[in-house]
DNA sequence: CACCGCATGGACTCTAAGGTCCCATTTTCC
DNA sequence: GGAAAATGGGACCTTAGAGTCCATGCGGTG
């Protein structure tokens, strides 16, 4: 055998600017498509024909439609993560998490509830059938928890939150709070029920400050 | 036009007990299929398999696949909201409320977090892309939220909770709670998300109590 | 007890959609 | 400038799975 392969790897392809633009291009693609009609239910020549490539294109940057779907994954949870920090990262007062709610509660009210959240729809519909992009969405959304219980811990050290706040459970409970809204909006194409169960979530929250705005719950 | 065919309606057709059994036969086990991996990726003849049929039967009592999958949507809803009835008709107390919380944790511990509700699942997978189920799911959701309200609301006239409880409002914020937990034990594959969610949900019932057990909030 | 029509089995058809291939064009690197 | 590799277009193949059909069994009703 040839040890020359050895040195020059044959799974390392240079790839160009204009291929990156194609990848990125089918990806966005595939996001807004599945996002509307769901994973299963998004073919690949339509996401060829939304992103205005070829099927070789496809079966160039991606093995076959899982590995497609495990890259949207990746993408999807870079996206919020990237929007949710920027919301999250300074979070320092309750105030802030009630603007945090408020941009929620509005980007989704835009469409009245439709199509819920990108990953938490993507949890539902692949987790039972694909253990990887499982693991992948349950690390993204334990990341998200994070940037909202890095917020409660800063609230906690300055003494807003009182010292027998929980911020992981808090953060635990206030996006199962924001996944159980989607879904429900989603159902109810309308964004109300998101809204109750955000602001359950903030009042449960709010509970535990120190020095309560008014009455703390009444 | 004869007028024979509407004294007997040729909609109507005889059904023997034989093929009611089929039917039911046929719908538990697209219930059990599905709900392990979804309705998009089962297809007719696993059902078949599964229920001991043949293609002739799946076509006999439905005429095709959403058919099928709508009256799915009934059969799904009816059982929960049996079960639920039996669980929430009698609920009087908050410790009522928590052994309601408990039997549905331990329920879903059994399977480490997985598959989640059975309602859920189908309200974000068939939410964007059929309209009748999507409705169907919502009134379900919506009965099921009137089993909690109604528990509260005897709560409230009993003088347990104080007037300004909200019981629509609070049973909104529960069923969130518990739909967001389905969904993120499901991603983790582990129960406990559910439980933080609950114990939010119910924490917040709970200092809605005229007479706290203990601290209400500490 | 015979007949009508529901119930049933399973082979068959058809199509949508995933995946392959080949050749042309463009970019990159020497 | 030219070779090699990446990018691109799109026809073609294959198969899974939805949906059809017909022959046969069986059960309730007159």
């Amino acid at each position: 055998m040839s040890n020359e392969q050895v040195a020059a790897p044959t799974n390392k392809r240079r790839i160009s600017q204009r291929g990156i633009a194609t990848r990125e291009r089918i990806l966005e693609a595939a996001n807004r498509l599945m996002l509307v009609r769901g994973v299963n239910a998004t073919t690949l020549d339509d996401i060829r024909e939304a992103s205005q490539t070829s099927k070789s294109q496809l079966y160039h940057h991606f093995a076959d439609k899982q590995e497609l779907v495990r890259a949207l994954v990746t993408y999807r949870g870079t996206l919020v993560l990237q929007r949710e920090r920027a919301g999250l990262e300074r979070l320092r007062s309750f105030s802030g998490l009630v603007r945090w709610r408020n941009a929620l509660v509005q980007a989704n009210s835009l469409n009245n509830g439709k199509y819920g959240c990108g990953l938490g729809s993507m949890a539902l519909e692949l987790s039972d059938q694909d253990e990887q992009a499982r693991s992948s969405l349950s690390e993204t959304f334990a990341a998200w928890e994070k940037l909202i219980s890095d917020g409660l811990h800063r609230m906690r050290d300055s003494g807003l939150l009182r010292q027998d706040a929980d911020p992981e459970k808090l953060a635990t409970g206030l996006m199962a709070a924001l996944q159980g809204g989607y879904l429900l909006a989603n159902a109810a194409h309308n964004v109300s029920p998101m809204e109750v169960a955000l602001d359950m979530a903030l009042e449960h929250i709010q509970s535990f400050l120190v020095e309560p705005s008014g009455e703390p719950t009444r």
